[in-house]
DNA sequence: ATGAAAGCGCTAACAT
DNA sequence: ATGTTAGCGCTTTCAT
């Protein structure tokens, strides 16, 4: 910057000007400074820059796992709406793990970003940074999964009532042996799914013993494991809605290598509809949502408050929509007699 | 930092020096201060240091798309390995972009990152910043695909053999009619898969008409458009052998659309072996490399490199290795018998 | 409208 | 061994 003052024969302060936009800068002066900020192929340091102006045009992100396609393409759909606008996503990833998510809050702080997207791990731990960040005057947006006292802006899916479509869908089909897979019973989202099954159930009058509920990790790892549990268990359910695409393809596994088929014996829905819901065998029926608008709103929020907008606390719900594939049919008939002779009375 | 110095009662430079871990400073001075620090809860302001050290913490990584589930691995393998050495990934999607990608290269170059790690979509256009970046003092390394005429450090597959093998497995269950659907012939690593294919067919004595080894685009769309393609041609090859998963996914696709079946009338073989070709329909053959440890590799050879290491250049060359699942199987019956009555003689 | 200069938080060279 | 201070590249007040 030194040299461009030097080359275009100005001061400094005036290079900084014209940088800045500033309109107080005649044209002839201007014109020279943009020549010589050419000539050089000058870039603005950010870090100094940053550092003065107390604000970078970093824009924190932190989620669990970047390989996990969901979060993948939250992150796309943020850093397109940020890159437009100016700003770079710095991506962190927690891993679900306490300290590190604790570890990048604390030191991404000090980089001074204008904003902070968070889709947390750790529903307590984060909130407290959160607030930090807010003080310090970063934008702070809360993604998908919620804190419970957050009183700032958030981006969401409307969790229960997907949940509930895709459960009176199955319910609609005759199933009465319905069973779920939920994800950590900490996170907002997950406990939001699991309420949208049980309403359409009671709405339904089906009851269903507690442990037709199993509570997972959100990975398919997970979903292979709690499927596995509920296929051991007698009366075998004879649907399972799985918190998301990833516990149900791990459901799909179980099922497989237990040498059952679904959807003829069992019924299974995800939630998310990934793109690999439709590649799997059989194709993944799945409650979809706007996972990519997830991050872009989230950015646009963020940006808006950047750029002055003060109005009051935003928490915008994005809609949901059931994806029918073919993992999903009616119950088998064999068992619907059997449960029948054996339970006449039974609710279940 | 001035109150943890005002708190211990030393002076600024006796904090910077205690921080900075220089065995100068006696203990008791030095567990004052650490006590002040962690009362104050302080964190060193990354942007202030590194514009003082000239260096910051941040390893840059430019890939396409975090959303495509290879880069997204190569990420991970990146990330764990830097975090776990105190650096940050500071991720760039270039989406194939020359101008995306310029952008994120200059104006990253100014955060003064300590490393960078490329995986370029502009074989040539990188290659200038890329050496700006070693003047400037940071160490990079190329990773997966390469420009023509680089220097330094890079991690690459064995894309040649990889290819080498899978064709020549289809070779060996009787298929004569090969095809391929490439990437970018722009890329190194979709060149040396061509190159391996070629080299198998070569060695078997077969000849392939030239537009039977179709270039794509390194996405499902790309891998459905070209294997359209393939499946309209006389005589209709037995055999696709894709340059990556996402090639090849599409290509099931146009397979099924095509009234066709996989493994049955035509035989496919994918590459990079994703998570994603165990589930899909038949499960895809593919050559697996090891995407997690490119990334970790890389980052490790970073680290190394800011850490002293002055070392020849490195080219490391990670293995691949042929999964065989259910999408590949002897080449129809009929298919040979008439192809061997319209061109008794052909070399095809 | 332009220039001069202070200072953001830190490190490192130098003085004590 | 510890303290003092210049200065990294930039923005922003304050003079002119």
């Amino acid at each position: 910057m030194k040299e461009i003052a030097r080359l275009a024969d100005v001061s400094l302060g005036t290079v900084s000007n014209v940088l800045s936009g500033l309109p107080t800068v005649r044209e002839p002066l201007r014109k020279r400074v943009l020549e010589a900020v050419q000539a050089l192929g000058y870039q603005p340091n950010q870090l100094a820059r940053g550092l003065r102006r107390d604000k970078t045009n970093i824009i924190g992100m932190v989620i669990s796992d970047v390989s996990n396609p969901f979060f993948a393409a939250v992150v796309r759909g943020a850093e397109d709406t940020a890159f437009k606008n100016g700003y770079r996503l710095f991506i962190c990833n927690s891993d679900n793990d306490f300290t590190k998510e604790q570890t990048y809050l604390r030191e991404m702080q000090t980089y001074l970003p204008s904003g902070l997207i968070i889709m947390t791990s750790n529903i307590k731990g984060s909130l407290a940074l959160a607030e930090e960040y807010r003080k310090a005057g970063s934008a702070v947006v809360y993604v998908d999964r919620l804190p419970h006292h957050w009183t700032g802006d958030t981006v969401t899916s409307m969790h229960e009532d997907g949940a509930y479509q895709a459960t009176k869908h199955l319910i609609g089909l005759g199933h009465k042996l319905l069973s779920m897979i939920g994800g950590s019973s900490q996170l907002t989202n997950s406990g939001e799914r699991v309420a949208g099954f049980r309403k359409a159930l009671r709405e339904a009058r089906i009851t269903l013993k507690p442990e037709y509920i199993q509570e997972g990790k959100f990975d398919k790892e997970s979903g292979y494991q709690k499927a596995t549990l509920l296929l051991n268990m007698s009366p075998r359910p004879t649907a399972v809605f799985a918190a998301n695409d990833l516990l149900a393809l791990g459901a799909l596994n179980a099922i497989r290598h237990f040498g059952l088929r679904c959807p003829e014996d069992i019924s299974v829905i995800g939630f998310d509809n990934l793109d690999v819901a439709e590649f799997v065998t059989p194709s993944l029926s799945s409650v979809e949502q706007s996972v990519y608008q997830l991050g872009a709103v989230a950015a646009q929020m963020i940006v808006d408050r950047i750029q002055g907008d003060t109005g009051p606390r935003k928490e915008r719900v994005l809609t949901t929509a059931l994806r029918l594939r073919a993992s999903v049919a009616p119950p088998p008939m064999q068992d619907a007699a059997k449960r029948a002779r054996h339970k006449p009375s039974g609710k279940n």
